[in-house]
Formats: C-alpha cells, sequence, structure tokens
DNA sequence: TCGATAACTGGTCAATCTGTCCAGCGAACC
DNA sequence: GGTTCGCTGGACAGATTGACCAGTTATCGA
C-alpha cells in the first residue's frame, strides 16, 4: 500500500542531488548532505518501496536515434469494442510513445515520433490501419518549450504537505 | 556533433539490460551480455556522449506525491509577443510538467498533473491568469494505455538502421 | 589485396563503495 | 513510563570502479 503522505525536506534534496548527479553513489550522496550514510540508504529505499522513486532506467532520448520529430495524435474509437484491443494495437508500434485515454467520447491521445515528416505519415497510417479508429487529428510539435519535469512538483509537494 | 547513426545490438542489449535492472553495474552487465567489462564501458560512454542516454535521473511518479490527476491542455497564445514569455510563464507552475509549441496558429499543449479535480480547477486558472494567453482547452487523462516507453523504438532503430 | 585505425579481449592494480551488521541516542506516541 | 521509530557513527568482508596495458580481431579506404 503507497502510504500516501509526502516527502520531506531531505527526502527532495536527496531526490534533487541525484537528479543533478546521478552516478553518485549512496556514499557521497550521504557526504554532500551530511547525514549518516544509512540515513540515506534508508530514505532512498522507502522512496523506491512508496513509488515516489519509479526508478533509475536509462532515459533515451529518440532524436539521438534518428526520430527527431514528435507528434501527438488524438485518435476517435468506434465506441463498441472499448479501448484495450485499441491500445494492444497501439503497443505493437515502437513509435508510440504512450498513449492515454481522455474526456470526452471514447477518444485516444497518443505521443509518437517519426524520422521526418514524410515518415510520420506512415506512422498515422500505421496506426489508424486499425479498424476500430475511426477518426484521428494530429498535431505536430514544433518545439519543446518545456522539457519533462517533476522536481518543482515534488519540491511543492515537499513545502506544502 | 552527434553522429546521427544509430545503435547496434549489442547497445540495444546493453540499454534493455540497464532498464531491467538499473542497480547492476558494469561489472555484472558485462558478465550478462558476454563481453568485456571495458567493452561495456565503452558503450555506454558513447551512448552517453552521442546523447542517446541523456541520464539516469531518478524517475519520479506524480501520483506518488498526491498529483493522481493527469491532463492536457492546449493554450491559445495572442499573436504577438511570441511563445517566449509563455514558457517563462509556464515554467514557473510546477504542475506543468512539460510544454510544446505545436502546429496550428499559435498554440502550445501542456501536461499537468494536479491533486483532484478541483485542484485541476485551480492549476488551470494560474496557467490562464496569464495575459497572453487567449483561450485554454482541457482534456482530463482517464487511464493511462500505454506507459512512456522507448524501447521498442531503439530496437527498432537497431534492426534497421 | 594490404595497411591502418578502431574495437574488443582479458588481465592487473590500488582505491573506493556496497551490503550488512551493531549499540546508542533522541523524539514521538500510547 | 515504556515502546517504537529514525538517525548516528562505526565496523567488516567482499565486490566494484577507474585506469591502465598488450595482444587480437574487424572494418574500411586506397
Amino acid at each position: 500500500m503507497p502510504v500516501t503522505v509526502g516527502v520531506d525536506e531531505l527526502d527532495v534534496r536527496l531526490i534533487e542531488l541525484l537528479a543533478a548527479e546521478p552516478r553518485i553513489g549512496v556514499l557521497e550522496a550521504s557526504r554532500r548532505l551530511k547525514v549518516a550514510r544509512g540515513t540515506v540508504q534508508a530514505r532512498l529505499d522507502r522512496l523506491v518501496a512508496r513509488g515516489v522513486i519509479k526508478g533509475f532506467g536509462p532515459e533515451l532520448d529518440p532524436a539521438a536515434i534518428g526520430y527527431g520529430v514528435t507528434a501527438f495524435i488524438t485518435l476517435e474509437i468506434r465506441q463498441s469494442g472499448g479501448h484495450d484491443p485499441v491500445a494492444a494495437h497501439l503497443s505493437t508500434i515502437p513509435e508510440v510513445l504512450e498513449a492515454y485515454t481522455i474526456t470526452g467520447g471514447g477518444d485516444l491521445l497518443c505521443r509518437i515520433v517519426a524520422r521526418s515528416n514524410a515518415d510520420l505519415q506512415r506512422v498515422i497510417d500505421e496506426i489508424v490501419s486499425y479498424e476500430g479508429i475511426v477518426r484521428a487529428s494530429t498535431l505536430i510539435a514544433l518545439a519543446e518549450q518545456l522539457p519533462y519535469r517533476t522536481l518543482p512538483l515534488v519540491g511543492k509537494a515537499a513545502r506544502h504537505g
């Protein structure tokens, strides 16, 4: 059971430190934070156990392997059948990075990438090839104004509650 | 300069291994992959240098710290003034996790989170309080059909080139 | 086809870090 | 008052790291 309650100030300092310099170990972190090593270890374990930290996997950049075009596509799903088969179809397409069901009649929002605008057409065709998809509407991302971040949020969560 | 060319099969195996078990070190990885430790070290360094791997920072889950509601909001920006001041405003709001400019007249797409639907209203109000924003349209995410992933993509990139 | 460069192997070394214990202490709680 | 919890500061053996090295393939251009 995730203990819903929050993170404290030390948790945030630890998370920020790890975000800034992921390669440092527990020992070095404890030195920087001026606490005992066991404390850092326990805090980390707790954060992971509670699910606040989902993992430490490598963050991959699609652009660096040739997928420089990002787009968001809204799919209108045929009411019967439900979302699951559509999600299964989407999961077979590597260029679909994530998908959410959203408010509004049977809609799905996906983030997709492609090698070029021409390649984007191919990806879209692959997506809409599924029979359960009634209509698709694509928005091409021109620039990343604000890169994905969560640190400010945990900072706020720690300050407030 | 990023050597645009791709990753090979060993790179992918390494990335997949690190994604599955991030805590293992270089030595253990070399054992699993049946290659010399130096090779793993060199591959990792190259992947990081090329930007394929952006980092190893902790992945945080907003839901675990009380922000269980995710939404996507499209902002129509007043033509004059440009996007930058708006992006600066958005960056001051912790609940705005990312933002992209998208095709269509002066539009911005943001991913935001909130503690509840009621709290979402507060976040939206905070976003639209900025004078440069003409109109906002919100889509609430009901369920995560496909969690964010990039592994299938690097797999495909390795197979094709 | 022949070199030359790059990549990989398998090994060493000292220094460091990890996992796992422990006893003691202060604060919060019942 | 007693108990539980979290933090401290320390200990230990074993494992890992970063830095080397010489020798062996691969790969690629001329």
